[in-house]
DNA sequence: ACTTTTTTCAGGAATGGTTATTAATGCAAG
DNA sequence: CTTGCATTAATAACCATTCCTGAAAAAAGT
């Protein structure tokens, strides 16, 4: 599993002509042993425990070509910051938009949704991120 | 047609207890005039043609409560600024990451899709949007 | 191993979309 | 009329993100 993913790590920076760095790896890191969907600011302070000397502009830019080479996915909820996550199985997460926790949910495919949009337009498609927001059952309750 | 969705308009403000003030017919007619996806600022400028005393916050408020009650939907795309669209038919539109044409998508149902979602998480679902981006033909072309 | 060239990084300042604040306005009920 | 409450205008503040600079590191060439 994890030498699966080390693979894909260097497949794609490999195809993509961006360099792997300690910076970049140290990203990567964070985000697989945040729990959750971190923020970029969230990204940052979890690198810099390590590494004290990066800048929270190098963890944006980091995110970015990581997010540009398929390594990991952006999800941008209504609410403002962007979080980001390991993209590693597809998979749908929904947010309470009440507490802000995320869940994920089972039993959707995906595949079949992106092969559709690809047979009924002509572009080239790049993306295709369902974004899901509603309220957790514990906020139910509590209203 | 037009009565159909004037009697919607009517129908959502009624149920959520807010008033349909001038300012948000104001932004609502933008919105049908506009052709296109037009970000706030471009329908304050919209909206300012006729009414020069309305302020940008107003219509970011507006909006706000317009996608709160279900009359208009919001298009986080990557690029930032968000995007408004009237909520008339179901629909997704895809966008070029390289000059930001918008193209709708037919033949995707997303009702059976927003269904599984519901069988699939305890969760009360409220917002459902499907972000889809790619490189348009034109762009294809260019490169 | 050295030099050159290119890419990336750190730090901080700047940008810009969005929200919050506050006082004024308008509308609706009594 | 006037009292109360939602909405608005105007402006200031916020804050996530990007831009910019010189420095450092990595890659490529000698």
């Amino acid at each position: 599993m994890v030498g699966a993913l080390e693979h894909d790590i260097r497949e794609k920076f490999r195809r993509s002509g961006y360099t792997l760095t300690s910076q970049r790896r140290a990203v990567l890191d964070a985000l697989k042993d945040f729990k959750g969907h971190p923020s970029a600011e969230e990204v940052y302070l979890f690198v810099k425990k390590r590494n004290p000397k990066v800048a929270l502009g190098t963890v944006y830019q980091a995110l970015s070509v990581l997010e540009e080479i398929g390594l990991i996915e952006a999800k941008r909820w209504s609410e403002t910051p962007v979080r980001y996550d390991l993209n590693t199985n597809p998979h749908h997460d929904i947010r309470c938009t009440k507490c802000g926790e995320v869940a994920e949910i089972p039993g959707i495919e995906l595949e079949d949704f992106a092969l559709r949009i690809r047979e009924n337009t002509p572009y080239e498609v790049t993306n295709a991120c369902l974004v899901i927001e509603g309220i957790c059952p514990g906020c139910q309750a509590a209203s």
